[in-house]
RNA sequence: GCGCCGCUAGCUCAAUUGGCAGAGCAUCCGGCUCUUAACCGGCAGGUUCGGGGUUCGAGUCCCUGGCGGCGCACCA
C-alpha cells in the first residue's frame, strides 16, 4: 500500500484504494466511509459494474479526501493572482532560454497537461484561452505543494508563485515555489490532442467544450465583440437601450408560431415573445425617439442549422426615419460588427468570399425575381392563374389560399434568396405579407419594407413602419381573414397596440436583425449551434 | 414532421464475408532533472445507445425505440 509519491513527511498523503471506498454516484459521502473488503491495489479491477469513468472519479474523490486530511482544502475560498497568464505572457515576450528574471508572481489557471521528468514536473495552466508552463523541480517545492503535487490531476484548477523565468528550450514558464489547489477535478479532460469531436456533447457540455477546443472559444469572442459593436454604434446613434416584455398577452410583431405559457395567479395564458416590434414602437409613441432591444424571441417551429427555437435578435426603431435610412444604420452596423469582431470587412465565408465595404446593392423584390424566373412580364396585377403557371413552371407550391403577392414571395425565396451571395438589400415587399408595414409612398401593391440577403439567407428585415392607425386596423383585419381560412402564422389583431398607434406616431423606421446568423457570417461557421452557448436540444434521457 | 447517415473504453478511432471486441491518449503501478501530442516498461478498463428477432455464432443482418448530424419543409 505504500506506494505513494510522497513518504515520510508529517503529512504524506496516502491515496486511499480504490476499492476501499466503492463510491456510490448518488451519495457523496459515501466516499468517506469505508466500506468492508480485502484492501487490493488501486490496479487492481474494479468492481463489477464500476466503469472506467467510475474508477476514475472514485480516485479523485478518494485524493480529495486525502488531501483533507492532510489539511489542504481542495475547494478554498479565495485566491488572489498578482497576474493572468495573459498578463505575463504580455510581460515576457521574448526571454532567452534559461533566462531568470528574478521576478515572482502568483499565476491561476487549470491544469491542462502535466509532463513528467522524474523529479522535474511540466504542469501547464491555462486561463482564459491562455496557456502558460509552470517548470517544476520537486526540489524547489516546499512540503505542501511537494504533497499536493503528487494528488494534481489534469482537470484542477491551480495556483503557483514563482519565479519567472524561461526553460532550456526557450519556453516562458512559471517555477513554483508553491502550488495551490484552487479546486479539484473530479471528471477527466478529453483527449488533450483530439479535443471533444463528437457534437452532441460540444453542445450538452459546453463547459468541456470551451476548456479543450479553441475554437469553441473563439467564437464566442466573436460573438461578444458583435454585440459589443452593434451596442456601441446603436448608443452614438443616440439609440436608447430599452427592454420590454418577454411575457406577452398577445403574440405580435412577426408572423410566427408562438411558445404558450401559464400564469397561475392571473389564470391566464401568455406567449413567449416572438417580436418585440409592437412594444418598440408603442415606446415611439410615448415619444422616446429612438429606442433599440437586444434580446430573445422564441418561435415554435423547426429548427436547422439556422433556427433555434431561441435566438437573439437586435430591433431598433428611429423616429423621421424611413427606410433608406435604416438601410443605411444596418449597414453601418454590419461594418462595424465586422470590424471590431474580425478586423476587416473582406470576409471568406464557408469558403466563399464575401465583401461587406458596401454601399450593398439595393434592389426591388419584383426586379429580382422577374430575372430569376425568366419572365419579365410578372407583376402583382397579373391574373391570378397566370401567376400560379409560373409558380408551377418553378415547382412553387401555390396554396389555394395565397394572394398574388405571398405568390411573388414565394418565387423569390425559390428562385432568388438562396441564389444571393454577396450583400444585397432587397426592397419592396408586397403588402400582403408585409402587415406592420407601410405602404410604397408611389408603388402600389407593395411596402417600403427591405430584407438584407447575404449567403443566400436573410440577416435583417426592415421597414418605414405603418403608422396609421386606420390603415393597421384593415390589415389585421385581413390577417384575422387569413387566420380563419387556415394560416397559422397569421397575426393577431392587438387592439391595446390600435390603442397606441390613435395617440399618434411619427414617421418611423424600423429594423430587425438576426444576431446569431451575423455571428455565423462574421466567426465563418455554418451551424447556428455553435454560436449559442447552449442551444436547444432534447433533454437528456435518465 | 419526412428522408439519409451516425452512435464501439473517460476521449479519439479500428475491427475482413456474420467467427475470440482492439489501438493511441487519459487513469493506475514502476523508471527517468529541460519537457511541450514527452518517453520507456507494466496492470487494468466494454450492457459495442436501449429492447426484440434471425443464426451454431451478431459490433456487423432484420424489426423497434432513443439521441445526434445533414438535407427537406417552416421561419429569422
Amino acid at each position: 500500500m505504500a506506494r505513494g509519491r510522497v513518504r515520510g513527511r508529517p503529512h504524506h498523503l496516502e491515496v486511499p484504494a480504490v476499492t476501499d471506498h466503492p463510491v456510490d454516484p448518488a451519495d457523496d459521502a459515501s466516499a468517506e466511509a469505508p466500506a468492508s473488503g480485502s484492501a487490493t491495489d488501486a490496479s487492481a479491477a474494479a468492481p463489477a459494474g464500476e466503469s472506467k469513468l467510475d474508477e476514475i472519479v472514485a480516485t479523485r474523490r478518494a485524493k480529495v479526501a486525502a488531501l483533507r486530511d492532510a489539511g489542504i482544502e481542495p475547494y478554498p475560498v479565495r485566491f488572489r493572482p498578482t497576474a493572468t497568464l495573459a498578463e505575463v505572457r504580455d510581460a515576457y515576450p521574448d526571454l532567452e532560454p534559461d533566462a531568470e528574471t528574478g521576478d515572482v508572481v502568483t499565476v491561476a489557471g487549470r491544469l491542462v497537461a502535466k509532463r513528467e521528468m522524474g523529479k522535474l514536473r511540466f504542469l501547464v495552466l491555462r486561463e482564459d484561452g491562455i496557456d502558460l508552463q509552470l517548470f517544476c523541480p520537486v526540489k524547489a517545492l516546499d512540503d505542501a505543494s511537494r504533497d499536493l503535487l503528487g494528488h494534481l490531476d489534469v482537470g484542477d484548477w491551480v495556483g503557483a508563485t514563482g519565479e519567472v523565468m524561461a526553460s532550456k528550450k526557450g519556453e516562458l514558464s512559471v517555477k513554483p515555489a508553491t502550488l495551490t489547489l484552487l479546486g479539484k477535478g473530479l471528471r477527466p479532460l478529453p483527449d488533450k490532442w483530439h479535443g471533444l469531436t463528437d457534437t452532441e456533447a460540444r453542445f450538452r457540455q459546453r463547459e468541456v467544450d470551451l476548456v479543450v477546443n479553441p475554437e469553441a472559444r473563439r467564437v464566442f469572442e466573436v460573438r461578444s465583440a458583435v454585440l459589443r459593436a452593434l451596442r456601441a454604434e446603436m448608443d452614438e446613434r443616440g439609440f436608447v437601450e430599452v427592454e420590454t416584455p418577454m411575457l406577452h398577452p398577445i403574440p405580435g410583431g412577426a408572423m410566427a408560431k408562438p411558445f404558450v405559457t401559464h400564469h397561475n395567479a392571473l389564470d391566464t395564458d401568455l406567449f413567449l415573445r416572438i417580436a418585440p416590434e409592437l412594444y418598440l414602437k408603442r415606446l415611439i409613441a410615448g415619444g422616446m425617439r429612438r429606442v433599440y432591444e437586444i434580446n430573445r424571441n422564441f418561435r415554435n417551429e423547426g429548427m436547422s442549422t439556422r433556427h433555434n427555437p431561441e435566438f437573439t435578435m437586435l430591433e431598433s426603431y428611429a423616429a423621421y426615419d424611413d427606410y433608406h435610412d435604416v438601410m443605411d444604420l444596418t449597414e453601418a452596423l454590419l461594418q462595424r460588427a465586422a470590424t471590431e469582431a474580425i478586423g476587416t470587412l473582406e470576409l471568406s465565408y464557408q469558403g466563399r468570399p464575401v465583401s461587406l465595404a458596401g454601399p450593398f446593392r439595393r434592389a426591388s423584390l419584383l426586379e429580382l425575381t422577374r430575372e430569376a424566373s425568366g419572365h419579365a412580364e410578372l407583376d402583382y396585377d397579373l391574373p391570378i392563374e397566370d401567376l400560379r403557371a409560373i409558380c408551377d413552371e418553378h415547382e412553387v407550391a401555390s396554396d389555394d389560399a395565397f394572394g398574388p403577392g405571398k405568390l411573388v414571395l414565394e418565387l423569390f425565396e425559390k428562385l432568388v434568396e438562396p441564389n444571393l451571395w454577396d450583400p444585397t438589400f432587397v426592397i419592396d415587399y408586397p403588402i400582403e405579407v408585409s402587415p406592420l408595414a407601410r405602404r410604397h409612398r408611389s408603388e402600389p401593391h407593395v411596402t417600403e419594407r427591405f430584407e438584407l440577403i447575404a449567403t443566400g439567407r436573410e440577416y435583417a428585415n426592415a421597414f418605414s413602419e405603418l403608422i396609421d392607425p386606420a390603415d393597421q386596423r384593415e390589415r389585421f383585419e385581413a390577417q384575422a381573414r387569413a387566420k380563419a381560412a387556415g394560416d397559422e402564422e397569421a397575426m393577431v389583431l392587438d387592439e391595446p397596440y390600435l390603442r397606441a398607434m390613435e395617440l399618434g406616431l411619427p414617421p418611423t423606421g424600423g429594423l430587425g436583425v438576426g444576431v446569431d446568423r451575423v455571428v455565423m457570417l462574421l466567426a465563418d461557421v455554418a451551424n447556428i449551434r455553435d454560436v449559442i452557448l447552449f442551444p436547444t436540444l432534447r433533454p437528456e434521457r435518465t
